[in-house]
DNA sequence: ACCTGAACACCGTTCAAGT
DNA sequence: ACCTGAACACCGTTCAAGT
């Protein structure tokens, strides 16, 4: 997506690439905050490889974990399907879930709902989240003054749910008071927010 | 307050310890992210006598900005006087005022509002909020359910400010939302923060 | 064009040796 | 009892030298 059409690497630079990637992905598995230095190391490159494919760390980061967050995005569409306000809460339940789970993907997950225009996904994750919204306003379920951008800072509280005994029920309480922020006057709708349903693909 | 009692130190060691914080102070107000070595050796210790007063970087900054966190603590008997819903609003954009400066008292308040047991503050900032919260519950102005550690959690958008163009505002608009989630069917408490009203000591 | 890997300028932290 | 400061084990980043 960063560069669909780009001439195509030198096909040892495109081997490098890959097997870094792998590499990390499987080194930040096991550590969340594993620095680059080992994995270029396990991945049997320099230092200036891995810095010269990934010139930060969150670059990184957005390509090896592209799968789940461009899941978050494909949810979306599926969840758009019900009622508005239940599929806008629906998909920031699947926002949220990240948060409890502090693994790698998660912190890219924060870093493309961040206001960052470095991250190529901002701009994609506040799309889908002004559709859904735009759904609940034209069924007069939203007020009408919010912003993509500020419901994505009123999320900002689910990466800090550690510290939290029961961080999913937290979490679920949480939600409901954004919502009932987001949605005066209107019936609150209430926690489905299931454990474990990441197989939405 | 951390060893109230403590026998004293020995002379020299209260010294150093008096020239870190005031070294430290200075520091940390021109870079935020100063670090300890070079602290250290301003104040002309060696990095272990830093270690040794303040075994992290989270109790250098917690004695440092001591009195900013104090101040925002005194400052809730005194809001409390106005209309319960009024005063937590007001003592809600005081702490979002932090968020905006990214500076390193704001780190230190930050810090303060993480559910985190290490940190001496948490429980107080807890509890000033939740006195001005039982104030607005008992004028049915607040939702029965929710307490202090949620609403702190729903505070942690403040911190991401930077990004956000007018951050002021929009840091006034998305505690328009917290509020309205936190006092369902209440007539909204319209915007008053003040630029800078720093001084309410 | 791409990779290597030593080198640089840091970081926090420790701990034997001093006073 | 407290301080010193060299030493340790790192970090990200760069860049001349190789292929």
């Amino acid at each position: 997506m960063t560069h669909p059409a780009r001439r195509p690497m030198r096909c040892d630079a495109e081997a490098n690439r890959a097997r870094i990637i792998a590499v990390a992905r499987e080194a930040l598995s096991q550590d969340p905050d594993a620095t680059l230095k080992p994995i270029a190391k396990l991945a049997g490159v320099g230092p200036g490889t891995v810095y010269r494919h990934f010139p930060t760390r969150e670059d990184l980061l957005v390509t090896v974990y592209r799968s789940e967050v461009e899941a978050l995005l494909d949810t979306a569409p599926l969840i758009a399907r019900q009622d508005p306000r239940a599929a806008l809460r629906h998909w920031l339940e699947r926002l949220a879930a990240h948060g409890r789970t502090g693994s790698a993907a998660s912190q890219a997950v924060r870093a493309a709902t961040r206001a960052d225009p470095e991250n190529p996904y901002y701009t994609r994750i506040r799309l889908v989240l002004t559709e859904l919204m735009a759904a609940c306003r034209t069924a007069k379920q939203l007020r009408s003054d919010v912003t993509a951008g500020e419901v994505l800072l009123l999320m900002s509280y689910v990466w800090n749910l550690d510290g939290s005994s029961d961080p999913e029920h937290t979490a679920c309480r949480v939600l409901d008071i954004v919502m009932d922020g987001l949605c005066p006057g209107t019936a609150p709708t209430h926690r489905v927010m299931s454990t474990q349903d990441s197989a939405m693909t």
